[in-house]
RNA sequence: GGUCGAUUCGUCUAGGGGUUAGGACGUAUCCCUUUCACGGAUAAAACACGGGUUCGAUUCCCGUAUCGACUACCA
């Protein structure tokens, strides 16, 4: 009885992808599998004015790299081809035609300019909500109120003409969510939505419905910016005759700006400096480039974490979880129904979370790329022994060399208050004594060792360690803090090292 | 303006007619430590308001307020 459930992500390619808009994506694909069923991806490009070059490519992109690839899609196509709306064009209009007949749409010939006189007119009549509707239809030139004659006439002359939707006058519309329950809208305040397009195009209303009529789409689950139009949507189902298999509802809650109020927006990107964007986006027109998540060094794994969390939540404490944990976890019921802001420190969090998870070796190789684009080398052995004392303390993969950057670079100056507080008599009396015990010893040069020989040099002074360290610190690394010192000498070496305490010897003054 | 939706710590949220209203991020303090960070501990911090219903409401109902979405031949 149960039939497979198939959902769909229907995003139109007129820029990046938005952040939005892959939690979308997410929700759906954790259904789809979460349930045992199909996830498509499907172009909604029935606007050719807003195409964008390069959008659809970054929507695979995006989707590929967070690992949520549609099982069908424009690339991978399955039994629904074609999976744009550009392509299925030769499609629509027979459905809309079908609406004709069973006098639930009509043509109408109004020019945009008539359009705009009749909202003027409405206006100024202090009518509240100035639309195509079943009152002003009647004075619109449309093949309701025209002639029969004079409307076959038109067509046949190549007039350009729209077709709407013959909203009924009084209907309770009533449409059920799943994350929403019950929402009832009455009709008169409704409009005679554009149907087909003046240019043979679909508006999305009716390619919408067409194609997950077709598309067999049993869940659709989308932004709640959508519920407003929803009603419409029931209505369509209910004309073509197709209500025993119409889709379930889910409109998810919006994502919000982390300030203040409202929908989340490429602004806010630039204005706190974090993305909104999967990836980085090159806009064609503006030649300007918006930073993307991935660019930004957030993994793949927490991004996908994170914004699974974005209103939704396992109802247990557990946090990280794997794509697979989200899938097994993932539930619409557990949906939540307001509004969510974006909070970036969250995400970075996650991030962290997820970087320390990772192997030193994994981390190892983010560390050699960003040092060879520098222009330096560093074995993998080395690499991985830096990643594994850098890795708790960084947010992103690049802060490993960004924070790290003294284990291969000495440091050319010092940090001056520290050097004001630090730096005395005591400390070079050590320093020099360790630099002689350095140049005697053989053999591995390990933390333990590192340490050893430097306590036997304060020791040999009657000078207690603890009370040099910072100092000490200060010679080798330039600055006042950083990863466990002992690790650092003996991933520096001890000829390195050497080198680097009779650099500070020479400059450091002592007041 | 109209329609629809939403409202628990600063933020993401759990909960649900009787609870010390729980967790996480962030913040603060303490511990660990040669520093910073990590980690651990602790703390401050919330049921928008007003009416009902009820023995009892943060929870149910109705209003109000606030916020948001939508209001195109865009999706």
């Amino acid at each position: 009885m149960n039939k497979e459930v198939r959902v769909r992500f229907a995003p139109s390619p007129t820029g990046a992808l938005h952040i939005g808009g892959v939690r979308t994506a997410l929700y759906n694909y954790l259904y789809a599998r979460k349930t045992g069923g199909k996830f498509l991806l499907r172009i909604e490009d029935t606007d050719q004015n807003r195409f964008v070059p390069g959008a659809e490519e970054y929507i695979k992109g995006a989707l590929d790299w967070l690992g949520i690839s549609p099982d069908e899609s424009p690339w991978n196509p399955g039994n629904s081809s074609p999976y744009r709306q550009s392509e299925r064009k030769p499609m629509y209009m027979q459905y809309a035609l079908d609406l004709i007949e069973k006098g639930h749409a009509y043509y109408a010939f109004d020019t945009s300019e008539e359009l705009d006189a009749m909202r003027e007119r409405l206006t100024a009549a202090r009518v509240v909500s100035p639309q195509y509707n079943s009152i002003t239809r009647t004075q619109m030139k449309n093949s309701l109120t025209l002639p029969e004659d004079e409307v076959k006439a038109r067509l046949a002359s190549g007039e350009a003409y729209v077709i709407r939707i013959k909203i009924p006058r009084k209907e309770e519309v009533r449409l059920h969510d799943l994350i929403r329950g019950w929402v009832m809208v009455h009709s008169s305040t409704l409009d005679d939505k554009v149907l087909m397009k003046s240019d043979g195009m679909p508006t999305y209303h009716l390619a919408n419905i067409v194609d997950d009529h077709l598309m067999k789409i049993t869940h659709v689950i989308r932004g709640e910016e959508w519920l407003p139009s929803a009603p419409l949507h029931v209505l369509l189902y209910k004309y073509f005759g197709w209500e025993d298999t119409m889709p379930e509802f889910a409109h998810l809650p919006l994502l919000l700006k982390p300030d203040g109020n409202g929908k989340l927006s490429k602004r806010d990107a630039d204005k706190h400096g974090f993305p909104v964007f999967p990836m980085d986006w090159k806009d064609p027109n503006s030649g300007e480039t918006a930073m993307g998540f991935r660019e930004g060094g957030y993994l793949p794994e927490a991004m996908l974490n994170f914004l699974a969390f974005l209103g939704w939540n396992p109802g247990d404490h557990k946090e990280i979880f794997s794509l697979e944990e989200l899938v097994e976890a993932f539930s619409i019921e557990r949906i939540g129904k307001s509004g969510t802001k974006f909070d970036i420190n969250k995400a970075k969090w996650f991030n962290e979370q997820y970087l320390r998870a990772k192997s030193d070796e994994e981390l190892a190789a983010y560390l050699i790329a960003d040092i060879e684009k520098e222009g330096l080398s560093i074995d993998k052995e080395k690499a991985a022994k830096i990643a594994h004392v850098m890795k708790e303390r960084a947010t992103f993969p690049a802060d490993l060399w960004k924070e790290g950057k003294f284990m291969l670079i000495a440091p050319s100056k010092f940090d001056d208050e520290i050097a004001g507080k630090r730096w005395n008599a005591e400390v070079v009396t050590v320093l020099a004594t360790y630099i002689e015990k350095l140049a005697a010893h053989t053999g591995e040069f390990t933390p333990e060792i590192a340490k050893a020989v430097l306590e036997e040099s304060a020791e040999a002074n009657g000078i207690k360690l603890g009370k040099v360290m910072q100092a000490v610190r200060l010679a080798v690394t330039g600055v006042g803090a950083g990863p466990d010192l002992m690790a650092v000498f003996s991933i520096i070496g001890k000829e390195e090292l050497s080198k680097r305490i009779k650099f500070a010897l020479d400059t450091l003054q002592v007041l």
